[in-house]
DNA sequence: ATAGCGTTTATAAATAGTTTATAATAAAGT
DNA sequence: ACTTTATTATAAACTATTTATAAACGCTAT
């Protein structure tokens, strides 16, 4: 589930935004300033963060400066109450990503949080379709014209990495590195094998195939 | 210089949009409708493509969906003249990433722009292109008039290193110090062989050619 | 125990890269 | 204009690297 971090001091607002943001299945942290922000953010990760600019103690734009500042590239929506040019100016080259002014029309507030973390090359669902093949993560299914079948972790997380992307080629160890995790000791061979089975799984699926790109990794195309 | 696509039927607008971005350190290509931005994206790669919704022939919504479709994953930015709530919705659900209302704030929109690709450098790959042949150098791809290919590594970085400087004269020992590393022991020959096995690939190419500078070196010039 | 999954190992096949040999071409000298 | 010489092009042989496939192994949970 994905993670998004609040900044707000109005206690309304921000109750406001974490009902809207929590029924759109997303998970979510409130803090009412920069500062406490920033420990939040030191303490967990978060996909995304929804700042309003006026606080106490820290403002927005320090917050979003002191972020990038120390290399941290997680998408920014900056709130604010004026609607004045200078703000957003100022917001946008310190390192904002996206741009609200009050009063916030919370359905707009929705899709742009997904736009951004579209963008952000997150999986905004749990569940993902490629021609008429849907890869459910959840139950690690795979459903090709009303047949359902259950695939083992590696092999579904592979498939449905590279399908969330189709035509981005992904190398082995961008793969290991997302899929078994970063200090993984493992040989990045056996992501080759996994490949193969899965090759093997879906040989008559007529909605993808997995293309080896020699020398740099593999990547699934849309037939 | 980062490259931009405009659809826009009202040339008044295209001509303001051009403007401005050109003068914010953009090379920009305007457009009249859906049908137009997409040949254009067949022929040459652009790093974010603007549209509007209504046009002739075929609207935003198509554009984007068509592009999305295929793989494409360059941000869009939508603009429209109604302020509708849904077709904001329908915008973003097709795969925009953001969103602005006539009449446009230009000034706005060059920071939108701007935090568009920001946040889209971080992902995309880096790129060449040489008049309407892109080099994807993540995935060592060639695409020339919507068709793609792969080379081998080698071939791939010696066009791609003489490529990103048409005109200027490599010899032997430069490309096989920056391509094949300083230490390596091969005999300058090997350059040679490579650079045949690309004019062999590229003889229809009309885009460039490679020259070779007798008892100096080769370069690529454009056509 | 055994069935399923993930990993490793071994080997085969495919592709890429290098070297060698020979032919073609351009420049310089006669 | 012809020959010589140096340089580059092309083809083919050879080597090295990468990937595919099969099979064996070990772990874990029934």
């Amino acid at each position: 589930m994905l993670k998004i971090l609040i900044a707000e001091d109005d206690n309304e607002l921000l109750r406001l935004f974490s009902l809207v943001l929590t029924k759109n299945g997303y998970s979510v942290k409130g803090v009412s300033n920069g500062k406490e922000a920033l420990e939040a953010i030191d303490n967990s990760y978060y996909d995304l963060i929804i700042s309003d600019i006026m606080m106490p103690e820290m403002d927005g734009y320090e917050l979003v400066h002191t972020l990038r500042e120390s290399g941290n590239t997680t998408p920014v929506m900056m709130i604010t109450a004026k609607d004045a040019f200078d703000d957003m100016r100022k917001g946008f080259v310190s390192g904002t990503d996206d741009y609200m002014v009050k009063p916030v029309n919370v359905n707009e507030m929705v899709l742009r949080v997904g736009a951004l973390l579209r963008r952000a090359q997150m999986i905004n669902d749990r569940r993902q379709t490629i021609g008429g093949t849907v890869l459910e993560c959840d139950s690690l299914t795979v459903t090709v014209k009303g047949e359902s079948f259950i695939l083992p972790q590696k092999e579904f997380m592979l498939l449905y990495k590279m399908a969330a992307f189709p035509g981005k080629i992904f190398t082995r160890h961008q793969l290991m590195d997302e899929i078994w995790g970063y200090d993984n000791e493992s040989d990045t061979h056996t992501v080759d094998v996994h490949i193969g089975r899965l090759r093997d799984r879906f040989r008559d699926n007529e909605d993808f195939k997995i293309v080896t790109i020699r020398g740099v990794g593999y990547k699934v195309v849309k037939l």
